[in-house]
RNA sequence: GCCCGGGUGGCGAAAUCGGCAGACGCAACGGACUUAAAAUCCGUUAUCCCGAAAGGGGUGUGCGGGUUCGACCCCCGCCCCGGGCACCA
């Protein structure tokens, strides 16, 4: 009989008719069985899928699959980032609308994703930029501003002299425009909005400890460095202008070898110091090359201000400096330098011939030539009046105290993380609520105002000021206060905002009253398993969990963290082992791989090429692998499906039998813990090479056993081929629904235990024994191996080692 | 510079608790089937040495040390690759 082979095209499209909408996907708030919420990191709609999508989703997919065959009330949604630069960058260039081309790449992308045949509840579909979604943005923004966590302030943008407009950071490149690579970027200082998440830095680092295990260390490690906290103190050095500079210091144990204080060149103090205009050009300077200058080392720059200031430990009288590398942004834009016992301090003070004086010396060891190197570790302090003799841990607390009872100081913390600016100078963003009345000021739209509606016919010219500066009947408006024309916000805000909460909408989509019903979150957060790409490990993921714990402040939601486990992808890389952009012309389309090996096969093959936190080059050969292993189940299952003669050979059915057993551990294992993906299809590998090894010997009650269960396996992996054979073999009712193969252990135990029998750690030979015999019978029946005894010849047996069931170490001299 | 990952055959990888290094797949080679090819099925494939062969032996997880009966795995010191942060006082 001629066998049927297996058109993916035919059985994938038939399939995804049949399942894209089933209510087999859907999750119900009440439906039977414990809740799982699996999440993969929403797509930003940019055109078409790439192959780090088909991965991300892959992943998701097939452990919602498994969780549905665990009996899990599974929540697998999906939805679209959709606000961003790009859709207006396609406007300027292509001349069409943001929204128009946006909602086009939304609809490209999910028919890809249905496809694919990942099992979404799509009635659950949240697109960021509709008014339904980005209301709550808006909403959201006004509550915060109620509570003194949305303000405004002077920040520097990327201004462009030839487009007179804005640039975002990406649209900077080499400190040059994107479109005029030849202008130089200028930095302009413009009222913008700001988040408060400064005033949950703290608890947004001890929340990391409740992450531990959850997810990856690395991430943690991440995040806790962006916060930054740093404990030390502040000091006041009084100048002899009659002012203070506030210093912030980590080491106030080594004042007492300040040997000048040096000002950000930002800081207000340089203008009032400073008389020679000489210096004010070279600190102007500073600060237009600061603008310009990416990351990288920059050498260092100082300029003497002519003032002095005193040590209010020491009375010392020491130069206050300008300096290139103090941050205007962090501490209080002012430190004091003490070259003996801080790098930067030394190098500084080194090229400007300021004194380097040691003022603490290591414990157990010479202090080094302080001249040559700074000496930066913890040690005793000395030459410090009344505290030498003490250990740095200790002077820092008690010259801190000092300093507070004398007035002049505290100990003091601070944190690295800035507040979250939000303002965009953009179109296709949330408009920022808020109003501005000359005669009231700023102030919020009125909550039933909302949502302040993005207006659609706008033109992108990506020239001049915000596109929605020119909008004139979206910026006026009356001021809600006084009545009287009054001008709206023309700032959008940052796409994190719609990404921060997003999943929180998943759980009621549809609500028009609120974000959310709260018991509904309730039902389903945190999230237990969070999917997507390890680029996202500090924005995007700290500015999540500031804002779930907003949201808990005002009392809509319980929980303090949004999810509990974070799983990080690697990426996918092109054929030559790097990142794949269209540039290096190494993109592979994930439409083709599909229209040629099906999606399955796509599938299974960004799942078995690395283990899935690993990066994975593609590699379309061993795609052809992959196909030819479905080719291979395809024909195992269906001619065995309507197979008219049967053998009957207990063994061979005991050994298929065994390797089915093994293998449903083996993936049951893998999902349980570490999704080592490409192992679990190694084993469904293995064990199709045992089913055809033992094929013709099988019993009809064997293979009647093995099949059914054999394609459940697979079904996470390849759901479409899964279903096809789950009917062939005459089974109704989808795959994925099924309960998960039950693992019988008795089953999957081999017969007999084979030895290893190592002499001095070399393996010399192997023995079967039967399980669980005892060490000492292992022991002689290795001993009387005629194989190891040639190497025990003449040498005396010193030591044996016996693991049961496993290994026998002989140590021999 | 600092902080994370990682380095295993021709290639992607596996070895989950310190116990057989290289499962599974790709590629390559050989055989069966075929008029032939493709497809398929079966087999070989870390490397060096001895042997006509059967077989046997040595070496081998980036490099150098250490701990251990035994190390891809643990410890110390290096080298290389990738990522994050980058004057954070």
């Amino acid at each position: 009989m001629p066998e049927k082979s297996y058109d993916h095209n035919e059985i994938e499209l038939k399939w995804q008719q049949r399942l894209q909408d089933s209510p087999h996907y859907h999750a119900d708030d009440d439906a039977p069985g414990e809740k799982y919420y699996v999440l993969e990191m929403l797509p930003y709609p940019s055109g078409k899928l790439h192959m780090g999508h088909v991965r991300n989703y892959s992943i998701g997919d097939a452990l919602a699959r498994y969780m549905w065959m665990r009996g899990y009330n599974v929540l697998h949604p999906m939805g679209w980032d959709a606000f961003g630069l790009p859709a207006e960058n396609a406007a300027i260039k292509n001349k069409r609308p943001p929204r128009e081309w946006t909602l086009e790449n939304i609809a490209t992308m999910k028919s890809q994703m249905h496809r694919l045949g990942f099992g979404i509840d799509w009635r659950r579909e949240v697109s960021t930029c509709e008014p339904e979604y980005y209301r709550w943005n808006q909403w959201f923004f006004l509550k915060m501003y109620e509570r003194g966590l949305a303000y405004r302030k002077k920040a520097l943008v990327n201004w462009c002299p030839e487009c007179a407009t804005v640039l975002a950071n990406e649209q900077v490149v080499d400190g040059c425009c994107w479109r005029h690579e030849t202008t130089p970027v200028e930095q302009r200082a413009l009222d913008q909005w700001f988040l408060k998440i400064t005033a949950f830095a703290d608890e947004l680092l001890e929340c990391i400890r409740s992450l531990e295990g959850g997810w990856p260390e690395r991430v943690l490690t991440m995040q806790r460095n962006w916060i930054g906290k740093s404990e030390g103190a502040e000091v006041d050095f009084r100048l002899e202008t009659g002012d203070t500079v506030r210093v912030f210091t980590t080491r106030i144990d080594t004042i007492f070898g300040a040997t000048c204080v040096i000002l950000a060149p930002e800081h207000p103090f340089t203008g009032k110091l400073v008389a020679s205009p000489e210096t004010k050009a070279r600190i102007k300077q500073m600060i237009d090359a600061r603008a310009q200058q990416g990351p990288g080392d920059v050498p260092k720059e100082g300029v003497f201000t002519g003032a002095y200031a005193f040590n209010p430990f020491s009375g010392e009288r020491v130069p206050v400096w300008v300096g290139n590398f103090v941050l205007m942004g962090y501490g209080t834009g002012a430190i004091m330098a003490v070259p003996a016992h801080d790098e930067r301090d030394f190098e500084f003070c080194k090229q400007f011939g300021i004194n380097i004086r040691a003022v603490v010396r290591p414990a157990d060891k010479e202090l080094p030539d302080i001249v040559k190197q700074p000496f930066t570790d913890y040690g005793i302090v000395e030459n410090s009046g009344q505290w030498s003799g003490l250990s740095s841990e200790d002077a820092r607390v008690r010259m801190a105290e000092h300093a507070r009872s004398n007035g002049f100081g505290q100990a003091a913390t601070t944190f690295r993380i800035k507040d979250w600016g939000v303002s965009r100078q953009r179109y296709w963003g949330t408009p920022i609520p808020m109003i501005h009345c000359e005669a009231c000021g700023v102030l919020p739209v009125p909550e039933s105002d909302l949502p302040v509606l993005l207006p659609l016919d706008v033109e992108i010219t990506g020239q001049g000021k915000s596109p929605l500066e020119n909008v004139a009947k979206f910026r006026s408006v009356a001021c809600p206060k006084c009545g009287g024309a009054a001008r709206r916000e023309t700032d959008t805000m940052d796409t994190f905002v719609d990404s921060s909460w997003y999943f929180y909408r998943y759980c009621d989509p549809h609500n028009s009253a609120a974000p959310f019903d709260s018991e509904i979150i309730r039902r389903w957060f945190p999230i237990d398993q969070y999917i997507g790409g390890v680029t996202h490990a500090i924005l995007h993921l700290i500015y999540s969990r500031f804002w779930t714990k907003v949201m808990r402040d005002i009392g809509l939601i319980q929980n303090d963290e949004p999810a509990a486990n974070l799983f990080t992808q690697g990426m996918v890389l092109g054929v030559d082992g790097s990142a794949m952009s269209k540039s290096k012309g190494n993109v592979v389309d994930p439409d083709e791989m599909v229209a040629k090996y099906g999606a399955d096969t796509c599938r299974l093959f960004v799942l078995f090429a690395a283990p899935p936190e690993k990066d994975m080059p593609w590699n379309e050969a061993s795609v052809g692998g992959q196909r030819r292993f479905l080719d291979r189940v395809y024909r195992l299952v269906t001619r065995n499906a309507d197979r008219a003669q049967w053998a009957s050979d207990p063994a061979a059915d005991r050994k298929a039998l065994r390797k089915l057993h093994q293998t449903i551990r083996k993936i049951t294992d893998d999902f349980t813990d570490r999704w080592h993906f490409n192992t679990s299809i190694a084993a469904i590998m293995e064990l199709t090479n045992e089913l055809y090894a033992q094929e013709e010997k099988l019993s009809r009650e064997a293979m009647g056993q093995i099949l059914p269960a054999y394609i459940q396996l697979l079904a996470p992996f390849a759901p479409y081929i899964a279903e096809e054979l789950w009917e062939e073999i005459g089974r109704t009712g989808p795959v994925f629904r099924q309960p998960w193969p039950a693992f019988d252990p008795d089953l999957a135990q081999e017969d007999a235990a084979e030895i290893v029998v190592q002499v001095n750690g070399k393996v010399r030979g192997r023995l079967m024994v039967s399980f669980g015999l005892p060490k000492e019978d292992v022991e002689r029946i290795a001993l009387a191996d005629p194989k190891v005894q040639a190497y025990l010849d003449g040498k005396q047996v010193v030591k044996v080692i016996v693991l049961p069931d496993k290994l026998v170490n002989l140590v021999v001299k």
